[in-house]
DNA sequence: TGTACATCAGTGAACGCGCGTTCACTGATGTAC
DNA sequence: TGTACATCAGTGAACGCGCGTTCACTGATGTAC
């Protein structure tokens, strides 16, 4: 009650002073409204967490970078998870069309068809290191956001489609304990690759056969020739 | 040069007091050295990092805890990734240990080795999440801290060795193509499984078998009967 | 065995910083009549 | 076709917060002689 904020001294004439000045000769001056404030506060946050990883984003940088005040992102996303959540669900939907795509990629073999998930997969997470982090990180996002568990589910989806016609089961048979084993294994390996990757635990090793792009064209397939087979589950 | 900090009024007087009163029939008052500052600030930080995640971790906090000033930690770590380090390399200290008692704890049949060492893995993730996130989360350690390095190589060397038995592979050979790629696969496979069981992603699958327990005891050795074998090398 | 003194391990106040959020506001847009 | 007005999407200053670090200092300990 007792605390008032005073309003600033003719505000916009300066403002509107600025504006010209800065675009002088360039274009229209800045527009009070952005256009699409939306997609470029989702791709500021991507730029962030790209260069800082995941914690070292903030929402006034994000706002900072589409050149808005601080409070300009509240309109669209309310707070920072849900701004992280949107880029996610968009991390998730590119996610699930690059394994889809590398499961239509070639014959109907159950372990080639893994094996080029697997490589889909891992290479998604090098070639986007900051969404993949991020759609693992469920601390930093809202579940309830949309429909963001849907799209992840979906994506995890095709890679049990896969191990269930490697184990010969149809879409409605139960899964059974040996193909349970046989999806988490997979998951974990091409997961576990994709983070020690990204952690650059390979590094040392790659430089010796040409540097990164080993890891993805010789340490990988080197790799997911261990990828579970049929008789494995005896 | 034109700023002067002003010494405090008569603070020693005061803070006896305070501690008079604070102790007054417990025991003795708070001495002026702490004791084991190092040991208590490396405790803090693992209960920080437990509670709230590797980001989660300050300084400030950890010094809180000890019951210490703000400035205290630097006389034992210089900073907050000295601290950090210093935490890291107990637990790679540790991780070995395990690796090397699950190696050591069975016979030599070079699967069951590994499937023990596979176990030991993902066990002390579970049960270390904090020292486990830190040990690879590089960016936020002194890579040149004391022998840090040199403790985490000696660790990860019991699983090659494990390796290089079941691919029949002397000490001194050189690792072929088939033995690092089950390497890669092996370290690969039960680090995601640790990093996913840590996640959360088990827990939906888990909880219709008995919530948390199940994911060590039924889902990892689901999981490990896919670890790599000697057969598939070719 | 004493004692002077250097060194070590703490204190606590203060600094400047960037953060998320709130606030009263303003300019632009869309819609009902 | 106009026009009043509600709603939406922004501004920018201010708030309180916790952080790492610095500073001059103080109390305890260890060591040389």
């Amino acid at each position: 009650m007792s605390k008032k904020r005073k309003p600033p001294a003719s505000p916009s004439a300066q403002r509107s002073a600025d504006r010209a000045i800065g675009t002088r000769g360039k274009k229209a001056a800045k527009p009070y409204h952005h256009g699409d404030l939306r997609a470029a506060l989702i791709a500021a946050a991507e730029a962030i967490i790209t260069e800082r990883g995941v914690d070292g984003f903030t929402l006034r940088e994000a706002a900072r970078r589409a050149g808005v005040s601080p409070a300009a992102p509240a309109h669209h996303f309310g707070d920072a998870a849900g701004l992280l959540s949107a880029l996610a669900k968009l991390g998730f939907k590119d996610f699930g069309d690059a394994l889809r795509a590398a499961d239509h990629a070639g014959g109907d073999d159950p372990v080639e068809r893994l094996k080029r998930q697997g490589i889909a997969y891992v290479t998604f997470a090098i070639e986007n290191p900051a969404r993949f982090h991020l759609m693992f990180r469920s601390d930093k996002l809202d579940a309830a956001y949309q429909d963001l568990q849907a799209v992840g589910q979906q994506a995890f989806r095709i890679l049990e489609n896969a191990i269930r016609d490697l184990c010969a089961l149809s879409e409605n048979q139960p899964m059974t304990p040996g193909a349970y084993g046989a999806l988490m294994a997979t998951w974990s390996m091409v997961h576990g690759f994709a983070h020690l990757a990204l952690g650059g635990e390979f590094d040392d090793a790659a430089s010796r056969f040409g540097g990164g792009p080993a890891i993805v064209e010789r340490f990988l397939p080197m790799t997911l020739r261990y990828l579970p087979r049929p008789e494995m589950g005896r």
